[in-house]
DNA sequence: GTAGATGCAAAGTATTTGCGACAAG
DNA sequence: CTTGTCGCAAATACTTTGCATCTAC
């Protein structure tokens, strides 16, 4: 396993307050990608006297630390989760909204020589995939 | 050259008002992805009169007509864009905010194979490259 | 001890909506 | 005519911020 999130503050000297503490334990237990609210719903079951305008703070502070990255998938709030080595984008069920990860290293090869052929250096992608479950009781 | 955007209405029984007419026309007119804001200007030096609320459903009302698409760039405010035959994705300046749209076939492809590998079919997707450029004066 | 973090409530943005007046088909 | 649209202002949803207090280092 990699770094904690507490490892990881104190490599990059973000200073840790019981909040943060519990808001990077709460994404590091957390396998979905929940969004502020949800976050803080968690976050004040164990503590109820943190304010969303901490939780707000704290991931704003754990994104630009790189340790949490945003998503903002269709029409929705924002969204976290928490970065590790593994890169990897999303396919996101329509009908349920289940979320599911993956990796295509041949997709992240040609997306870099798109930007080349353009002249870019690629810095950051987004790839999101939207799609329904082909199954079993074709409608 | 495909449809006008008014066709479109005619086509979808979206009813035509002037301020729809005026919309469409900025619209089609605009080679960018100009922001509701962006558009409400554009629009009121035609017709000073138009409210933006007016700008706000009718994107929205073209969008669900498949006559515009939305784009949320990163960390931005909705973007729009007339949607023509030709689809595309986006590649944008980091530095400058400049966007370029290019096609890359094989990564619709690689798109549409992995979802099918996790069982789904692709409805939509959204891949967006962010880049700095490479240019002659090496930073 | 001091710079930075927190909680609270107030302020921002972006977007949507209720309603009476008005216009398209 | 009648249904849907418009403009306006108020409401909503999400996120940020000023300020006084408190805490990690």
């Amino acid at each position: 396993m990699s770094e904690t999130i507490e490892q990881k503050c104190l490599n990059k000297g973000v200073k840790l307050t019981d909040q943060r503490r519990i808001i990077a334990k709460v994404m590091s237990e957390s396998n979905d990608h929940p969004d502020v609210d949800e976050l803080y719903k968690r976050v004040s079951k164990i503590d109820p006297k943190i304010s969303i305008a901490t939780v707000y703070r704290t991931v704003k502070l754990f994104e630009e630390s790189g340790i949490l990255t945003k998503h903002e998938f269709k029409g929705g709030k924002a969204r976290y989760e928490e970065l590790n080595e593994g890169h990897h984008d999303h396919l996101i069920d329509i009908k349920t909204g289940e979320i599911i990860e993956f990796v295509d290293d041949e997709i992240e090869k040609l997306q870099k020589k798109v930007a080349e052929k353009h002249g870019y250096k690629l810095v950051d992608h987004k790839l999101e995939l939207y799609g329904v479950k082909i199954n079993s009781n074709n409608e």
